[in-house]
DNA sequence: TTATTGTATATTGTATACAATATGCATTTC
DNA sequence: GAAATGCATATTGTATACAATATACAATAA
């Protein structure tokens, strides 16, 4: 295991994050410091160290001497969001996929079927959206880019939320799960253009979807 | 004017952004706060949000109970940046030049004789960098892509480092003011495939040149 | 009424003080 | 001599206290 060592600063930005992408604090909620400090009892200033790292995430707006809240996206940006996943995501997955090796396939594999598990055991719905973020990602670290892995692993996060709303539409994850197995076996062939193709269908009709919860 | 005031935190983002972008701080080097407190006349507090923003930003680096360091770029990563810029700057452009209008290109323009002119006047060197980024960001903003446009704002703050570096190699600019120039009569006549081309071998040929003056 | 000013309160921003951790060096132990 | 241990110091992490700013509402004037 790496470092079980956390600062407050850390715990509270996790335990934040948590609490917008679940929708415990909703979007456009003001972010009390001294609530929050309470509530995680730490002092004020772990609270706007985390509140920093949140608004670079994207999850968080800071406006000086007024305070936090939780970023609310239109309709609209959530499409600008997916098309950016599709677009980096796409491009790692082409520069992955000829380096993945058989473990590799395997970690992938497993994922999914964790997923369908996840889906099925309603009480670990939660874990559905992480575990699809993992699946997306393992695909391609392969591809040696960090620093457009952190960008996609942060657009990512943002995504989460509209995601876990995803959950909620009766039919919505079942596709994904089918599409996921089918990018995977794409990738097994090696099959570049394709499985790129499939990817990018597959975020796009994730994005059309939730925006058509949203409205 | 929009507004004027800022806390003494935005104050010491942009103190320290410049030391490292002009290099007062090297890359490597550790930023001990109190050092920097002392410096800039405030208390530790504003130092480590200061800190914490660029860390988000990729000029830094924390560690914690270690502090912060002001981050290193391989050569392969500098690669990774200007090809990932590549990939963003052409996805706005493209969808930047049907909506350009007539005033966009004036104040592009006029960017490009802003440059011409620090250039040659070596006392203003440092604003070459700065006009760059505008010229690039000028063009994208008519994209109404917020998210994808900030993402490219950030990967171009990354760049500025290696840019200034860039600015002593003899001829590199006199290339990039011709590109500049080559690029925007593009925009002007609507010829989208022709700029995206023009652009990405833009970025491409820079990033060669710094990655030539790297090793 | 409507606008304006002033004041009280809530909230954020920052300084200071203290606690926790890391680092370097001397000492010990084998 | 090399590794391990303990201590002193430097540095970061966090709590508390206070300052600055925003907000809501009452009082006043037009």
């Amino acid at each position: 295991m790496t470092n079980a060592y956390k600062t407050r600063t850390q715990i509270a930005v996790e335990a934040i994050r948590e609490k917008i992408l679940t929708g415990v604090i909703q979007a456009g909620e003001p972010l009390r410091q001294s609530a929050l400090a309470d509530e995680l009892e730490v002092s004020r200033i772990p609270i706007r160290e985390a509140l920093l790292q949140l608004e670079a995430e994207g999850l968080v707006e800071f406006e000086a001497h007024k305070g936090a809240t939780a970023t609310r996206l239109a309709a609209d940006q959530v499409h600008e969001l997916f098309e950016l996943r599709a677009l980096l995501e796409c491009d790692l997955l082409r520069r992955a996929i000829p380096n993945l090796k058989i473990d590799d396939f395997r970690a992938s594999e497993r994922l999914v079927q964790e997923m369908a598990a996840a889906y099925t055991n309603n009480s670990a719905q939660n874990s559905w959206s992480d575990l699809n973020t993992r699946f997306h990602l393992s695909l391609y670290e392969a591809a040696q880019r960090p620093q457009t892995l952190e960008l996609v692993q942060n657009l990512l996060v943002k995504s989460d939320r509209y995601i876990r709303v995803h959950l909620a539409l009766a039919g919505g994850v079942d596709n994904a799960e089918r599409e996921h197995a089918a990018l995977l076996e794409c990738c097994r062939e090696r099959h570049i253009d394709a499985a790129c193709a499939l990817l990018q269908e597959h975020i796009e009709r994730s994005a059309q979807e939730i925006a058509a919860l949203l409205k």
